[in-house]
DNA sequence: TGTACATCAGTGAACGCGCGTTCACTGATGTAC
DNA sequence: TGTACATCAGTGAACGCGCGTTCACTGATGTAC
């Protein structure tokens, strides 16, 4: 074997990673093939010797995003006390930065409304991952609090970048890391 | 004239109408201009004697989703006494037939994570069209609470629709539900 | 150690299809007389 | 009232572009001797 057995299976890490990004950033359909493989510093033939088709990378790129949207928020959490974690991690979630930056955001936000027209295999991991992130935010049995509060924070994220005056926008953010210390 | 003056209108509203429900359904970009214009009984090449571009019908369908919105909303709650209102409104907006009819529903429930994409003047009117949402949604004077409410709203719509398991559908809208009255 | 060879990740031209857009035309209907 | 005409909403063929996909080829690198 010529390349170290690592090689291609780098490649395909890093454009699976790349790709994980740039559609959250432009959509699942609002970026093509041929710019995801420049992204990663590659051209467009390559492509199927990584991939079986473009919607196969899609399904890859979702399950990379929600590893890394738990990860950032586990990250936020994990030298707490378990009575101090949901507030980090809301006030995290709640950023102006995570707004601002989709791309290294939560999927869910980011994506939310097209995962609905995605094939059901691809659902069903939307739904392992709900199950983490609430596992993550709950606090002591109230597990439909935790929906709520999940919802909350998807939703505000969701109208926070949909919205275009700044004020108003921020509005929204603070409104639910507040909400979230009065309760 | 041959046609009386509401004749092209009346097959314009009809258009846009169905549009708004398509993109809903679909999304902003799983529709094509002749399918829309199947759906309205006509044929694609009369599709620019109404509209100046694709696009022009996406900003006007968004409107006229947004209206219907914000009307099915008003009409669940107008013959009530304003204490029951959020919660007749809630309880609409969290039905499972809301979830299973997205081209009938919330407009920012159905294409939220698309609309962070559109042009500025597009978004412009998401601004307006959550003023009026959050005003029909607000008790007294507390208006983060109402945005809070309604980002819980959205949210929850938006995981109930992408998650694949029924069950766990159901129980997201469930929650919502009842933490609405238990406030 | 140096050289010839084999492998295969990646290249880039090409193809076909779908979609937005254009345009010359049609035919149903209202108007003029 | 009936007929010829004018209008214009709508038709459908055609165009061009972008995008997903295919494929013959390249050239860098590891291996054999």
């Amino acid at each position: 074997m010529r390349y170290p057995d690592s090689h291609k299976a780098e490649t395909h890490r890093r454009i699976v990673e790349q790709a994980a990004a740039a559609f959250r950033k432009h959509g699942l359909e609002g970026i093509g093939v041929a710019d995801l493989m420049k992204q990663a510093g590659l051209t467009h033939g390559g492509f199927y010797a990584h991939f079986k088709s473009r919607d196969a990378l899609v399904a890859e790129a979702l399950g990379a995003a929600c590893a890394q949207t738990l990860e950032a928020l586990s990250r936020a959490v994990e030298t707490l006390p378990p009575e101090r974690r949901r507030a980090a991690a809301v006030r995290q979630y709640m950023s102006e930065a995570h707004r601002d930056n989709p791309g290294a955001g939560c999927a869910l936000a980011a994506l939310g409304t097209e995962a609905a027209r995605l094939k059901p295999a691809q659902r069903e991991r939307l739904d392992e991952h709900l199950e983490a992130v609430v596992s993550l935010l709950q606090r002591g049995e109230d597990r439909p609090e935790a929906l709520r509060r999940f919802s909350e924070m998807v939703g505000a994220m969701v109208l926070a970048r949909a919205v275009r005056s700044k004020a108003l926008s921020d509005e929204i953010l603070a409104a639910t890391r507040e909400g979230d210390q009065a309760t």
